[in-house]
DNA sequence: ATCCGCGCAATGTGATCACAATCCGCGACG
DNA sequence: CGTCGCGGATTGTGATCACATTGCGCGGAT
């Protein structure tokens, strides 16, 4: 048999494939507010053991995504209206200072993609596919921050964004449909306009607008 | 004998433990920036199995506090000048942001005690204390940041603060004297005023100041 | 029917171990 | 004297296990 070359075998360790699985789901809103794990029952889901598993649990732990019982139990957590409001508030300041520092580098590529994940979010919100929906608006933001090569930065957001998770998809199920990409396309606006004030107020629009009706 | 009430055991876990102990050696700088770790090492130290240590290490990996080479090895992350920027880009939004949330709230008793932690600031410069330098510049902020009432905001700026400790060190290496506390004076004169932009000036003065010449 | 205990099952914690990868120092060779 | 290579020692990884704690369901009493 000749040698085939095939793609480079990634090798991840197992902690951080149970890592990247569990903050995948968390982050789309897959795991409800409150709901319970059990490293065991996460273990057999991943095929590793005990061990992997509580490394990933306890780093999620460490971000925020999930929270821990003073008995080690785990779940995802309840936020209060208090940590929401500052989620957003820092999503804010973050995601518009990420915003501004890409608007220099964005050329029509960047803008082209960004109208096509638009079209995708459309399609989602029709369908009233939740998931989709947060994945895809992930995706917008992180397309547009990716440009300001401010890998910290972007960082911070995720983390942020990985606390909102599980209560995110709590806010999309009240959507309004279409409603949806209407900051967006403002923000697409400044782009092409090199505006940068009105990039700052169209990103901060967009994020704080979900999140006040989710602290209500 | 008679039973005697004593003071509440904190049992705290092995991997807590650790955690904190490392935690606080790397953010007042007690690590110099590519120093080596090993999880034998740690454990030993600290009087437990490598469990517990790994748990640790994967934490402060996890925030930024340390690095790993792809074959595990761990060691205090070397900062870009890049890196270096970023950082104090977040520390300056967030910290403004901070204060500017504890402003309403700061009574004289606040004050008082930040010109209290000020008086010793002068004191460890005067005796070349580098460290005690550091952890009585973050007592300065973290005090006032207490008062903004936003927890999410303050463990995101102390990550930031985690992230920059082995590389601060160097920089409090060549503060000239006495000039430490001019921008503390600077917002505690603003929180005395009630003046709000005045203090962003001087938050975001007193955060920029130290870390642009670090990353000359 | 409801509430309270009790005991078992399930869970998290941390130690230990086997194994593979990798680093480092020593010696041989050019 | 410098450089390469090899082998032992060191290190991280993940599985397993014993143990303490906790949660929960079943049964009985009121």
């Amino acid at each position: 048999m000749t040698p085939v070359t095939r793609p480079v075998e990634i090798v991840t360790s197992a902690h951080d494939r149970v890592y990247r699985g569990l903050r995948t789901r968390i982050m789309l809103g897959q795991i409800a507010p409150g709901e319970a794990l059990t490293l065991r029952g996460i273990g057999k889901e991943f095929e590793v053991s005990m061990t992997p598993a509580r490394e990933a649990v306890r780093r999620l732990v460490a971000e925020g995504a999930l929270s821990m019982s003073s008995s080690g139990r785990v779940q995802t957590p309840e936020l209060s209206n208090e940590r929401i409001e500052e989620l957003a508030a820092l999503r804010s300041l973050i995601e518009v200072e990420l915003a501004s520092r890409a608007l220099p580098r964005a050329h029509i590529a960047l803008i082209d993609r960004l109208q096509t994940i638009n079209g995708t979010i459309a399609e989602v919100v029709r369908d009233r596919d939740a998931v989709g929906y947060i994945r895809s608006n992930l995706e917008f933001h992180r397309t547009l921050y990716l440009r300001a090569q401010a890998p910290a930065m972007l960082a911070m957001a995720e983390t942020v964004w990985l606390q909102l998770g599980p209560t995110m998809r709590a806010l999309y199920g009240r959507l309004r449909r279409s409603e949806a990409p209407q900051f967006h396309r403002l923000i697409i606006a400044a782009l092409k306009a090199g505006d940068e004030p009105g990039l700052r107020l169209a990103v901060r629009s967009d994020v704080t607008q979900g999140l006040k009706m989710l602290a209500s």
